[in-house]
DNA sequence: AAATATTTTCAAAACGATTTAATTTGACAT
DNA sequence: ATGTCAAATTAAATCGTTTTGAAAATATTT
């Protein structure tokens, strides 16, 4: 191992100037910085993270946790938020340390890592409404970054889609076709993207003069199954008038929700309009249902880079409220939405 | 935060007694040991680990890198054993830091996460047939364990289950009930377990003096879409007289068979018998299939504790060999098989 | 050329644990 | 009492980095 040491003897410099001239102290000279860069580099230097960590106090490690639920989404949406988030970390040289939440305290697991390990920081996932997390991280000083937002007010830095405009578009553009009986297919409650889209669903329900009915917006966890089980009861006309469009908060979801359509010998979009949002997740591609599925699209991924980085600058003193990062869904258009059916130009009852 | 040095002055200590102390070296009286202890626990004395890491040259942590190909079977298995690994690694005060890699050399991730961070050691998991990491990590003299197995006379510390038993005793199973035409939907090529599951099957086959056809034995990803397509393809007749009974390599392909089955208004096990190996993945339940399958059953979790120990050990000097676990998947009968049908006596010409 | 700023460099302390070598304490035999 | 041996404890060095306060080298002003 080739410490600072080696490389000031090299040099006839102290382990303190070479320390200097690699971290971009302004006090060190131009020349000497460039022989020290020189020198490491041809050594093949890397510094000790754990001596720099004895000394500046901090871990370089940030930790996220995983909550097992039976849920399937986690296993979905988390890895790929994972896997991204590592790669974003490691380019900050950051590790990730992962930890698993079976409890049923959320908390618990944060203050475990926090005493075992030493952190110096947390991402957040699947925040639900006023998330127990963020209130506790918050009264605890530790920073953190949340992907997705608990709270419209926010005062921590966060990556997010629009998602009240995910489900407004949505309907916007069914609305602009003509139709007027317009299903939601949301995802599970307590997550707060959930409640937004439920908001963003029935403000442009009500902003189009469109009356909703009980039964038209489903909450369920995203699964093929839920999907066809829940168009399939509104197709059979178990909810009143069925609906002539169906807008699902997942791919996985209007999976279900095509092979009820088959499963009924309807056409979309003919018979029923499909659209969905899409989290670009490998598993189930849009473009390849047939036929290829009108999206609003945000792919998980793209908060992956950066998260890390708020993630780092606000380990490093940066302002919180600079690293809020709201973006909006791209509206794709592809054949599963049309025209309102003759028999769809009637709004609910 | 609580130093050694802080539990010395209360109790007119030394930092070197402390540390005695708390290690449980035989040098320390039970006296002061228990007073010490007492104390350590009283103030919430938890070690730095940086600093511990310094000191000892080990970092404390190992790694596990996540290879992102569009194969969907990472996706599951991975996050599944990764949680697992993750919990039993902390049980032995380790950290698990996870990596990415995005290129085409599996060597390359490793190479850079060891440059960057100092490892103590790895996870590797999903091996090919004389996995080229495996060489490496060898090579290189770093610590690792294996999930699986990348050849018979492995020195390294592995947990892997009896993959030659899983598809032969499946097929001893099928053959006592009279099946002569047994096919068998396979894993992906590269895996070694798919080439042992694949010996597995031919060795019991012959065994048993049942021909083997082309097409007999399949390879594809584990996905729905997959075992759909080969059971359909089978049970057409497109590759001569119809197995009348589908070994499949995961629960996911067995869901493709059921839903070809259907297709073709068969039952199962009167006209077909259907078993799979079943890892016990939250997502697809072998139990609750109709009629509930059969399977050869070992979840994939229960690799994970043994693993983490295994490699705590090997970095504290353990003996490879004696870290070898090798398990035997348990049988389970269920409702998919049945008899032979009365045209199913016949083995294929 | 002397006095004063300004850069640039260095020696030493710090971080908190482990470990080596040395010292104290206590028990026991002489 | 004295010496011997073992047991228990400690002081000090160590790991490799960062950082403080001081010193040396260089540049600028008078």
């Amino acid at each position: 191992m080739i410490t600072l040491k080696d490389i000031g003897d090299e040099l006839g410099l102290s382990p303190a100037t070479v320390s200097r001239a690699l971290n971009g102290f302004p006090e060190v000279s131009l020349k000497t910085r460039e022989r020290v860069q020189e020198v490491a580099e041809r050594m093949g230097y890397r510094a000790n993270r754990s001596a720099q960590r004895l000394v500046t106090g901090r871990s370089g490690m940030v930790g996220m946790i995983v909550k097992t639920s039976p849920d399937l989404r986690a296993d979905q949406t988390f890895m790929e938020v994972l896997v991204g988030m590592s790669a974003a970390l490691a380019a900050r040289d950051t590790d990730l340390v992962l930890a698993v939440d079976q409890g049923h305290d959320p908390i618990e697991a944060y203050r475990r890592m926090l005493s075992r390990d030493m952190l110096d920081g947390f991402i957040l996932n699947a925040p639900v409404m006023d998330d127990p997390r963020v209130n506790f991280l918050k009264a605890e000083g530790i920073p953190f970054v949340v992907h997705g937002r608990d709270r419209l007010d926010a005062d921590y830095p966060f990556y997010t889609i629009d998602n009240y405009a995910v489900a407004a578009e949505s309907v916007q553009l069914l609305a602009a076709l003509g139709h007027k009986r317009i299903a939601y297919l949301n995802g599970a409650e307590p997550y707060s993207h959930v409640a937004r889209r439920r908001a963003g669903y029935l403000g442009a329900m009500a902003a189009a003069g469109l009356p909703v009915i009980d039964g038209a917006h489903t909450n369920d966890a995203p699964s093929e199954a839920a999907g066809y089980r829940q168009a399939l009861s509104l197709l059979a006309g178990q909810r009143g008038t069925p609906p002539t469009a169906i807008i699902c908060s997942s791919t996985l979801l209007a999976e279900g929700v095509m092979r009820a359509v088959r499963d009924r010998g309807l056409l979309v979009p003919g018979d029923l309009s499909v659209m969905a949002h899409d989290d670009d997740l490998p598993l189930s591609r849009a473009i390849s249902f047939s036929p290829a599925l009108t999206v609003t699209r945000a792919p998980l991924r793209d908060a992956c880079v950066p998260l890390a980085n708020a993630l780092v600058d606000l380990i490093g003193g940066g302002n919180p409220l600079s690293l809020q990062s709201l973006n909006r869904a791209e509206l794709i258009v592809r054949d599963s939405t049309g025209p309102a059916p003759a028999n769809g130009t009637d709004p609910w009852p």
